[in-house]
DNA sequence: TTGCTCAACTTGTTGGTACAAGCTGATGCA
DNA sequence: TGCATCAGCTTGTACCAACAAGTTGAGCAA
């Protein structure tokens, strides 16, 4: 029988019922002091409860307004033909997709100059603490926060392609002004990892605690050597990394779903 | 100036002790009681801040013992090599990769003909509720939990190879098998996502609520239709998924770190 | 020594109270 | 009509109390 605590059988009934599809036409659950008088519980009791929900990024909360069922509508990006030299595309692959998906993009850019981290010293295979010029985006879809993205290109690769390092956005695309300087990318290393997101990541991506970030660093190598490291934050709640390797036989575009 | 309410100065103050390598020799947090007279709070304002922490990942904690800084040692998968004709390897990669870094493997397994849901349908384009073969692994690292592995077969493809729905193991590999009846994996897709873990996989994994999970699905396709569809699920904090595409110049095997 | 009990710690659960702060709609004044 | 105010809702923060339940080690008994 119920040997589970109160708070628990809260947040399990609260999720059978979202699972059920109760709240698809109106999100918003019933206030607290509605779920203490059905559940018999005491106001922390009924929040303990709720605190799970959040914390698996199933329900969100705002004050003054109540708690309201998070929708997820995923975003699926192809990793495999993102900056592809095989699928070309003009320009800023981001930009396209998102536009291509009916959503409105918008983005804040940045450059500087700054010392490899150990990390990123480790990828690009330069001694840490040497200069690297950094360009670092800030994503948007629709004005709602979507993800974070930083380059690291190392020192010797921005002397040969000054643009790198000057402010301006890059229209045709990094990878083909490298390109056009002679620096091809030939290969790329990918590593995804998840976790929960720091009070900075949350910040930037105006997330709650209880939702997990996909980290997805990209080192991008030439012929001889590596010449970026690609690091972007996402919302790991709307956002799913794909890859295709191989042949895929009846595989259409944008399938499954 | 301490704008920030009492329970987050108490979750921030902890995370840069954290995060500055106190705990690296002796784990164990203080406990609750020092911590109230620490910061002259109450229990709930202090259990408020540990239970950030706890949502984050970053601590753990158990009844009677209390709380503890969690070690995060990933453990790095390379998608791209894994289940790859072009890297052979005997029998089961899990085994050999574990063995391989000195840990100790362990896994249950089973069997069963099952109609295949709407997502695996879709993804072996067969008829939803169709007859499939579920091979299901739980797999362990130390005796630690560490993924849970669900392969859907299609219906027609068990009926040209027996073996893959009956109970045993298949020592050379499922891979093997099927290419020894003429059935070749010539490409696969892989989806990767991150969210919060129902508590069905918090059981199976072992994991708090404040762990994301890591979910793998790679459908794999022969040259003219998918043969089977593997999704793993994963601790998001002790899992990194790695990519290799194209030539990577001078990049050693296991680098970075 | 071995094994058991128990006190003293730990966190987990549940109840209560009070006030702060954000949002909304009704009311009423100009 | 237009606008400001405010009552009444919501969640957020912070405190208190009590008991349940898991863990450990001291100390006693066989």
């Amino acid at each position: 029988m119920s040997k589970q605590p109160k708070y628990r059988q809260v947040a399990d009934a609260l999720r059978r019922e979202i699972d059920s599809g109760k709240y698809a036409s109106d999100p918003r659950l019933p206030s607290e002091s509605e779920l203490m008088k059905r559940f018999d519980a005491s106001r922390n009791t009924v929040r303990n409860g709720l605190s799970l929900l959040v914390s698996q990024g199933l329900v969100s909360s705002s004050q003054g307004l109540g708690y309201e069922v998070r929708s997820h509508e995923v975003f699926k990006l192809n990793a495999s033909r993102f900056e592809n030299l095989d699928f070309p595309q003009n320009g800023d692959a981001y930009r396209t997709d998102v536009t291509n998906a009916g959503r409105r993009p918008h983005q804040t850019f940045r450059v500087e100059m700054t010392p490899a981290s150990a990390d990123v010293a480790e990828r690009l295979k330069v001694d840490a603490g040497s200069t690297t010029v950094l360009r670092f985006c800030h994503r948007f879809v629709d004005d709602v926060p979507w993800s974070t993205q930083a380059t690291w290109y190392p020192g010797w690769l921005a002397e040969r392609s000054p643009r790198l390092a000057e402010p301006g956005d890059i229209e045709e695309g990094t990878t083909r002004y490298l390109a056009s300087h002679g620096i091809e990318q030939v290969g790329y290393f990918d590593e995804i990892a998840a976790r929960m997101p720091t009070p900075e990541e949350a910040r930037l991506l105006e997330i709650g605690a209880g939702v997990p970030v996909l980290l997805w660093t990209r080192t991008g190598y030439s012929e001889d050597r590596p010449i970026r490291c690609t690091v972007t934050t996402f919302r790991g709640d709307l956002n799913q990394m794909n890859y295709e390797i191989g042949t895929l036989s009846g595989r259409k575009e944008n399938e499954p779903r």
